[in-house]
DNA sequence: TCGCTTTGTGCTCCGTCCGAACAAAACAGG
DNA sequence: CCTGTTTTGTTCGGACGGAGCACAAAGCGA
């Protein structure tokens, strides 16, 4: 009897995986970087980049544009082939989604919004999300490898559930990976003689933060933190190692509970005071007197007052009551995580910028340690980057096994 | 000119780290079973545990004693070699120290306490610590493979320095990790002939965390938390795919500052009803309208009460009033980490002991989603947990590359 | 005793990457 | 323009870890 081997230790065993992530990331502009940062020989990187413009997913170009002004011979610079496969990725927020194709090295090739007046079921709004996803790779003519989801709720893992999906008024628990997966595969968006790639479903806010690890403010950070607020509630995100933390149920970094404010307005959790009630636009919009208007506006709206209406005595008093709540919420977070960064989307990127000192003042005061108290804070830098995030999932399987994904 | 190699990939490319962490962990008790779980032949798997037997390392029976009552030819018999090499470990607490030679498997082979009623500086403490070690490897004659420190403090990485060493009396930035170095080189208890390896210094429950994950009560999680407490304040840790999770400095988990009695009493953090001063044995024996005793006693006169004086209402009622606190901490801890265990320690276990009902109702109730809610509650199961900590960090980089630890 | 099942062992083969020698492409200086 | 220097790319032989296969060994059950 032959022996049956039981594929374990199998992922990724040669360098062609890392050495697509390092151009994927920007990291290794040129084959002598790459064969740097694999450390392995100039034959062996040679070997591999040769390897992976075969397989179509990026370019050697043996003659460089410009002079690096170094002594040597000019090394041949690599970057993502531009016709190369795509992603389908697509958003889902408070009042529509977005559908967009996405190449290596976060590039959207394609994309398109759609609008949703009233509440949908998952089911009708990922059908369309689907729909025009597929328009898209008609129009184009991509070829597709991999979908990914960003919604604005916790994902459970491994069922792939929507446990809160608060703007969307869908029900809680609905299975938005298996009905998305079904979808995509209806629309035979995928090659037909190969198996069909696995559909990925997340949080918005960690994807978000996928995205900016891996091509924006987060970049090189080896612990991200990233706190972000929509239009609801606060979103937390966490990656290690350049890996999505997100728990042994998906649930990890659901921050919007922490205690910052004891004598707080109450929460629907029970306690008072927390993140999500004190530190997300509509207590900025009540800290400043405003009335709130629609619930997918806002953040549109909290934006625009502290842009345009700064000078208001209200609407300063009311950014530094939220600076002041977020940065003991941050400082709890620095003291568990103890992140090299921390990075910040949504209403929290634009009070950061409307007084970086005062946020980091109150994040160096009462987090531990001067040391982890002088943790950098970060804007968010990437247009759409849940949407890329979203195609960061897709591109996963590809990039631990370039070979496996594309061949076999 | 020859090529520089820069290893970076280079770590334990063969699978005999890989199989003698199985073997240490005790989830590999027979060639067979390290077949499966390395995914390698028969062929390789055998080869592997003859090289580590070679080493002497583990011991390989190929006459089983006992008929495994199923069919088919017996596999042989793995086990770590009882007479095989060691490591120091060393732990230091309020009113003295432990030192232990440590083989794998977390055996401990050796061991002898050492007592010191006043404040000493950690020179000293370390010089005791180190020659009471040297001395038990006179007596035993064993080979040692490395050194590893358990103290009660947050350590900086990569520093090495003991942060807030409150119970020891040593002064905050102590070099804990150079001085215990030196010492341990000087004592000349390494193989002379070859590099000496490197020296570990961690907190006390961050390597009680990583010793019950390996031999105790976390065995087989891949996301645990460990809550405990000793005499005075609150500690943390996560061990993640079988890692300590240190942070980006190795002030990760320090959750000591977390709300959970908003009208609680003042901490030295600027904040109130801090963790560390609402669920420690100082408050659980005020609560309980006792008089503390020495620092260094304070668990021991925690213990004792819980369980002798349990039948006493006003002791009953502090230890709900610790148990409602420290759910609420856990309850939040689970929100930010989402693991699949949560293990306590210290006076923590004896409360968990006491009531579990309530302790898991507190924290199914406040933290989100059921399914996180009804993450297992476990009490450590292991003596001398943070020694045997101390000794993993030390086997490391055997467990990460036998072959080159022992011969290089 | 004879199958049946499971495990251990001895070979060959293959893929990945190292190492070294050599070639190519730039710059600097005369 | 030519030459040496520097840096990078290329080619080829070989080491090494592990797969795959055939066969042997060691237990159970009838």
């Amino acid at each position: 009897m032959t022996q049956t081997r039981t594929t374990r230790l199998e992922r990724g065993r040669s360098a062609l995986g890392p050495a697509l992530e390092l151009v994927h990331t920007g990291r290794a502009p040129t084959r002598a970087v790459l064969t740097a940062e694999l450390g392995v020989t100039r034959a062996t990187a040679g070997a591999v980049a040769a390897e992976l413009e075969t397989l179509g997913l990026i370019r050697v170009d043996s003659r460089p544009r410009s002079a690096t002004g170094s002594q040597g011979r000019p090394s041949h610079r690599l970057s993502i082939e531009p016709q190369g496969p795509v992603v389908l990725a697509a958003q889902v927020h408070a009042d529509g989604f977005r559908a967009a194709l996405v190449g290596l090295g976060g590039n959207i090739v394609a994309t398109a919004p759609g609008r949703m007046t009233v509440p949908a079921d998952p089911a009708h709004v990922l059908g369309e999300v689907v729909r025009a996803g597929s328009d898209l790779l008609r129009q184009t003519g991509r070829r597709c490898l991999g979908a990914g989801l960003a919604v604005p709720s916790a994902v459970a893992e491994p069922q792939g559930t929507a446990l809160n999906p608060l703007h969307v008024a869908w029900h809680a628990g609905a299975p938005v990976r298996d009905i998305f997966t079904e979808r995509v595969r209806e629309a035979a968006v995928f090659d037909r003689d190969r198996p069909a790639p696995a559909v990925f479903a997340g949080n918005d806010v960690n994807l978000a933060a996928l995205a900016e690890h891996r091509h924006g403010a987060g970049r090189g950070s080896r612990d991200l933190l990233c706190v972000a607020t929509g239009h609801r509630g606060v979103g937390g995100a966490l990656v290690l190692d350049g890996r999505l933390h997100t728990g042994s149920t998906g649930l990890a970094l659901e921050v919007g509970h922490l205690t910052v404010n004891p004598e707080g307005r109450p929460c629907h959790c029970g306690s008072r005071g927390c993140l999500d009630v004190e530190a997300d636009p509509l207590a900025f919009l009540t800290a400043a007197g405003r009335e709130a208007g629609p619930e997918g506006s806002l953040l549109r709206q909290s934006r625009d007052l502290l842009r345009d209406e700064y000078a208001d005595p209200a609407v300063r008093a009311a950014a530094h009551l939220l600076i002041d709540r977020l940065g003991l919420g941050l400082a709890g977070l620095v003291n568990i995580l103890n992140p090299d960064r921390v990075i910040l989307g949504g209403l929290h990127r634009e009070l950061l910028g409307s007084d970086p000192g005062r946020l980091r003042a109150v994040v160096a005061d009462r987090s531990l340690w001067g040391q982890s108290g002088s943790v950098p804070l970060l804007p968010c830098t990437l247009d759409h980057n849940s949407l890329i995030g979203a195609a960061e999932l897709a591109w996963q399987p590809v990039l631990d096994d370039p070979l496996e994904a594309l061949t076999a």
